[in-house]
DNA sequence: TTGTAAAATGAACTATAATTCATATAATGA
DNA sequence: TCATTATATGAATTATAGTTCATTTTACAA
């Protein structure tokens, strides 16, 4: 918000570390965060591991900016669609679909942030960042099926188990097709999610709606 | 199948073996394959780092042999259920409720196998193994929900999808309470599960009549 | 051209942990 | 009792990887 003149070299600063933290996520996706050590990520980024200390504190508090920095702009997103207007059902279903153009333009960084942070773990300090951004996401979806099933849009079921359902199959599914990512196929896959769970979720009388 | 008599030290032997693991499991479900040493394993169990080594090739074997075993056991439970007689709404609502089960008598198993080997990440050999019991899982319950769908129990839905759905979210839960175990309100916790999925694939001229 | 500061370097240091193996201890049976 | 074998031991070895820092290189302005 408040940048906007840097100088040739502050530019040429960020786009060597952003060099690095985009080697970083290439690497950290393939062999996990364990399996990676500073030095092959220098030879990556084709700086010495000397200088990689110059731009983080750590091996950790690199993967953590990674975490934070894609993680964060993903999650608003999501929370942009839940929040938008339409019925509940409108918004579910966007929610869903979204998926594959997230995919699209974060694959390697959705599944580092599956693999490493997925629902499960605890190992990393980013983590608390990653429960804290599904915290909210988690309620507002809460919210969202909660509202559906008072105006009678949806059948009554728990919403927080839903909820978790809906999450964890999704980042499963993502994960699965992250690596060899093709729209078309993506667009489909997440659209039997959908009949899934908005076609399960409805109420019969308001099936085929769509 | 073929021994049934071990000589005493041959039982003594197995004891020690059981015990190591036994102690592993819970180092590994604590803090992760990673972050567990031998010398903990070794402490914890009250034999020295090498008589470790006497009984397991490598860390690695070590964390093998802990999902094998109990991995299989658990997935040929699972294959049981799937395959007992009944309608097909009747075979996956006992699936599905039979998780509390299988969590009381396997926590810290099952978060292991879980964390490390959930469906996602692909670091250990063991991992292999997983795979293939999963895949023998899947296409089970694959062939359960078509054949509900043909003959009408089911809401038609990708069966792919649905059971993968239906998988990340019991791994995911089960993960999410194995720490501090409650059958009770496990039992509820699956009861909601087996609610918004049988529920939900079930046809609207069918619902309620369980 | 040259002095200074910023950036980059990578060998050396440190820490940690897997694995080995010469030695000690215990069990067994003649 | 003693010889033999199996089992257990843990210090030493090896390997790996994160981190540091004295030195070099580069950028830039006087």
């Amino acid at each position: 918000m408040v940048s906007k003149q840097l100088s040739r070299k502050e530019r040429e600063r960020m786009r060597h570390r952003q060099e690095i933290l985009d080697k970083a996520l290439k690497l950290f996706t393939e062999q996990g965060f364990h399996d990676v050590s500073m030095q092959q990520i220098a030879e990556a980024s084709e700086f010495a591991v000397g200088t990689l200390y110059n731009f983080f504190e750590s091996k950790e508090a690199l993967f953590d900016e990674l975490i934070k920095r894609s993680g964060e702009r993903i999650i608003d997103t999501l929370m942009v669609i839940v929040e938008a207007p339409g019925t509940e059902v409108e918004r579910l279903t966007r929610f869903i679909r979204h998926t594959p153009v997230l995919l699209e333009e974060n694959a390697a960084f959705i599944k580092l942030y599956v693999t490493e942070l997925g629902t499960r773990g605890a190992k990393l300090s980013s983590q608390r960042d990653k429960e804290n951004y599904d915290a909210v996401l988690n309620v507002k979806l809460e919210r969202l099926l909660e509202d559906g099933m008072r105006k009678g849009l949806f059948r009554r079921v728990d919403p927080i188990i839903a909820v978790k359902a809906i999450i964890s199959t999704i980042e499963t599914l993502a994960f699965e097709i992250a690596d060899q990512f093709d729209k078309a196929a993506a667009t489909e896959m997440f659209e039997k999610v959908e009949q899934l769970f908005v076609g399960g979720l409805l109420l019969p009388e308001d099936q085929g709606n769509d």
